[in-house]
DNA sequence: GCCGGTCCGACACACTTTGATACACTTTTT
DNA sequence: AAAAAGTGTATCAAAGTGTGTCGGACCGGC
């Protein structure tokens, strides 16, 4: 990501347009906010955004038919924007690619949210590294037993890790010193994608962490990065 | 399967269309909402769906006519929604494919439950390895004999195991380190697809553990991955 | 350094899945 | 035919997991 993201937002009302515009652009995105399908049309081919926030009721072209024509001929995502909730059944006729949508009003914050996870779910994908063919895997001062799925500590106590716990630790120890995002770890873990304000991977950590960190309240193994996401420290060592 | 599967919904009433649109939507399906067999044939052209969810009774074209089009040509599995149970028996007149019908009312649950387990259905089969061919097979420190069904254990002790038991050891033993589903082990030892909450395998894995686990309280062979099946650990090696 | 907003950790809780047991039904054996 | 064993279903308890909330930690702007 060289530089960063750009959004067209379109929309009919100045006041949203504005509000949009304004919120977006102080939370590092580059804006475009235009009035009409029309001139959403001439923006996309002279600068190419990177998603479209489109509100679905508009005078002149619709936003939906503007969609189906979009649709026929590229992946650039979308967000809708609808008045009222009758406009979703339509939308869901439409093929949501990796779409998205929301009914006004809505919380800018939201829209923000959901923009970042269309966006994310765009890229994805760290690189994916072999997966850990051996048996066992020392990581730190432990032992973890691939197969029984249970951890061994310096004094030699087994802990069973759930099956949960156990695919988490694996993709750390995979990735060992890589910041992995929320959706990454949900990716990788559960072949799912983030739901917007998932805490689930939070949760995960947090009970890993109480098996496998000797202080579990000042983590050393599994740090935390502020907005970022989690990354494992220590030496990986397969045996 | 790189993307999530792709679910239309064809009915007239547009409650129905909202109501499982969001619910399957929020459970990682893309989902298109139609209100019309003809519609239904357009979005078909489009975008080929991975499963149509059917009303039966709607004006204009009739499902059950559409179904009967679409078999000539597809198999494109089909979950049926009907008002009454009287049409039922027209459903069974149908070839039945990898098909499944509810009854209106339905839970939204229990549709995602159909669904999934259609989709399971139609994939299925984990590459066949062979079977095995030896007349006994040791796995961890015990040894199967395949003609007396019966396993031997450190102490010299012959087990006997029923019918039930042994196929799925034997399944077990024929893809060691694999997950299978509860579709796949009933596939595989029964030839019988799952029914919807069947819990057979559960109880079949649950008297097997007791004969082949030191201790069936915490398994060491036979695994248990929450939410995916079970998993055989362990070497095994043919005599 | 203070302040508002945002993110994270911990906890509690709801819900789903699984394990164990009991029981009914079927098949086999005696 | 009676008895025994095998198997599927129902039920309850236990474990695993996801979501919500609250308080504290962190960041950026002033």
């Amino acid at each position: 990501m060289n530089s960063s993201p750009h959004i067209a937002v379109v929309d009919d009302h100045q006041d949203i347009r504005e509000l949009v515009g304004r919120y977006l652009g102080k939370h590092g995105y580059r804006v475009s906010a235009v009035e009409s399908v029309a001139a959403c049309r001439r923006l996309i081919e002279r600068s190419a955004p990177d998603l479209i926030v489109l509100d679905i009721m508009m005078p002149g072209e619709d936003g939906l038919s503007f969609c189906r024509h979009l649709r026929a001929s590229s992946q650039l995502p979308i967000i809708f924007l609808t008045a009222a909730a009758e406009d979703m059944d339509r939308i869901l006729g439409l093929e949501m690619g990796g779409d998205d949508y929301l009914t006004k009003p809505f919380n800018p914050r939201e829209l923000l949210a959901r923009i970042k996870a269309v966006l994310r779910r765009a890229q994805s994908l760290p690189e994916q590294r072999g997966t850990i063919q051996a048996e066992r895997v020392r990581f730190a001062d432990q032992i973890l037993d691939m197969s029984r799925r249970e951890i061994t500590g310096p004094d030699d106590m087994a802990v069973a890790l759930s099956t949960a716990e156990f695919r988490l630790l694996c993709v750390f120890l995979e990735h060992p010193g890589l910041v992995l995002t929320r959706d990454q770890l949900l990716d990788l873990t559960k072949g799912r994608a983030a739901d917007v304000w998932d805490r689930s991977i939070d949760n995960q950590v947090s009970r890993l962490r109480r098996k496998i960190e000797a202080d579990p309240k000042n983590p050393v193994l599994i740090k935390t990065y502020w907005g970022g996401g989690y990354s494992f420290t220590g030496k990986v060592e397969p045996l």
